[in-house]
DNA sequence: TAGATTGTTAATCGATTAACAATC
DNA sequence: TAGATTGTTAATCGATTAACAATC
C-alpha cells in the first residue's frame, strides 16, 4: 500500500469529497454514485472514481456508493479518525483565529499550548489555553509529544522557531509564515501563504 | 495576448518567484540566471524559463535576467501595480488579522471598509477602519466602487453574503468560509479552505 | 570573438477523461 | 434477469523537462 506513491493533486481533493459527503449525510442522503456526486461538485464522475480507487473499492456496481462509509472512509484516508497534539507558536490575531477555531478541535486537532514572545500576550487564555513565553516552546514540544507546530509568526523569527522545532522532533508544520522552510524530509511541512493566494487573485482580476 | 489562455499552475508560481526576486533586490543582487534561481528555489530552469516566456522575453541571452526589472514585471503582471479597494467582511479574529496586515496595504490592497452584524464588534476600530454593521455594506460597496470582499464569516452566512455581494457588482471574492460559493463567472473567486490544508498535512503526516 | 544563457521547439512524463467489461 | 454503475484499462490532453539554435 505505501509503496504505491498518490500523487498531491489526488490528496488536495480528498478534503472536498470529504465535505460534500458530509452534508449529505447530514442531509440524510444514503447512497450517491460518481455521476450524481460529478454534478453537485462540478467535477467528472470519471476524476471520483478515479480518485477513490487509488485507496480502494469502496463503491458497489449498480448501486454506487454509500454516503456514510465513504464519508467515514475517506475520513481515515486523511487521519481524522486519529487524534494529533498541536502548539501555536505566535498568539497574534492569526494565531488567536486558529486557536478558537472550534471544527479543528472536533476533528481530533487538540491545542495543547499557545506561545507568544511578546509579553503582554502571555498569560492571555485562549479557550482552555493559557499563552506561554517562547523559552518553555522546546520542553513543552518534549514533555507532551506534540506531533504538530503552526506556526503564526513573521518570516523572519519562523526560521529560526522552524530549527528548534527540528531540534525537538516536531513531525509536521503548518506554515502561515512567508518563507520556505528549510527543514528535513522527514518533516511535513504544509504551507499556507495569504499573500500569494491574494496575488493569485489579483492576477485573475487584472485578466478581465 | 489575452487570447492566449495561461494555466492556473504558472499563474499560482508567479507569486513565489516575485517573493524570491524581492527578497535577492533588497540583498543587492542584480542579475539571475534561470540556473542560479532554479537552485535557489529547488525547481528546474527549464520551469522557470518557460514560465517567464509566456509574458515576454525578460531575460537576455548570456547575461540571464535583470532582478529588479523581473521583479517589477512579475509585479505587473500580478496586477500589483494597480491599487485595489478591498471590504473585509467578518470582523472576529481572522478578519482582525488579515485587516491588520500592513503587507496589503504596500501593496497596493486597501482596506476601506470593515463589516460584521455582531453589534459588539461594531464601532471596533483595526488600524484607521471602524467596524461597520452588515445593513450598511450594500450601500458601502456601491458608494465606494469596492473591487474585492475578503469574506472570513461562518458558511452559512456566506452564501447568503456572496449573492448580497454579486448584486453590488463586486468583481472578486476572498473566500475564507469553507463553502464553494455559486457566483457568476464573471465574478472571480479565490478559496482559502484553511481545515482542508490541515488535512493534507493529517494526510501526509498519517503516511509515515 | 568565445562563452554564457536565453527563448523555444521537441520529447517525456503524468494527470485527466473516455470507454467498457465486470458485476451487483 | 435487466439495468445501473462501478473498477479499470486505454486514449487523450496538458504540463514539465530536455535539448539546442539563436543571440547577447
Amino acid at each position: 500500500m505505501d509503496n504505491v506513491e498518490i500523487s498531491q493533486a489526488v490528496i488536495k481533493r480528498l478534503p472536498r469529497y470529504y465535505r460534500y459527503l458530509g452534508e449529505l449525510a447530514d442531509e440524510g442522503v444514503m447512497r450517491i454514485s460518481s455521476r450524481e456526486l460529478s454534478e453537485l461538485m462540478h467535477v467528472t464522475a470519471s476524476q471520483i472514481r478515479q480518485d477513490l480507487n487509488h485507496f480502494g473499492g469502496f463503491g458497489q456496481q449498480g448501486y454506487g456508493y454509500n454516503v456514510r462509509n465513504l464519508y467515514d472512509e475517506i475520513g481515515k484516508i486523511l487521519g481524522l479518525d486519529k487524534s494529533h497534539k498541536l502548539v501555536v507558536i505566535g498568539a497574534g490575531h492569526l494565531g488567536q483565529a486558529l486557536s478558537n477555531y472550534v471544527n479543528f478541535e472536533r476533528r481530533g486537532f487538540h491545542i495543547l499550548g499557545i506561545f507568544d514572545k511578546n509579553p503582554d500576550l502571555v498569560g492571555m487564555k485562549i479557550r482552555d489555553v493559557t499563552v506561554s513565553p517562547m523559552d518553555q516552546l522546546e520542553s513543552f514540544i518534549r514533555g507532551n509529544d506534540i506531533d504538530i507546530a503552526v506556526l503564526t509568526i513573521p518570516k523572519t523569527s519562523a526560521v529560526d522557531v522552524a530549527k528548534i522545532l527540528v531540534d525537538c522532533n516536531i513531525r509536521a508544520i503548518w506554515n502561515f509564515a512567508h518563507v520556505d522552510l528549510a527543514v528535513p524530509d522527514s518533516v511535513i511541512v504544509e504551507n499556507v501563504h495569504l499573500s500569494e493566494s491574494l496575488m493569485t487573485l489579483s492576477y485573475n482580476l487584472s485578466r478581465r
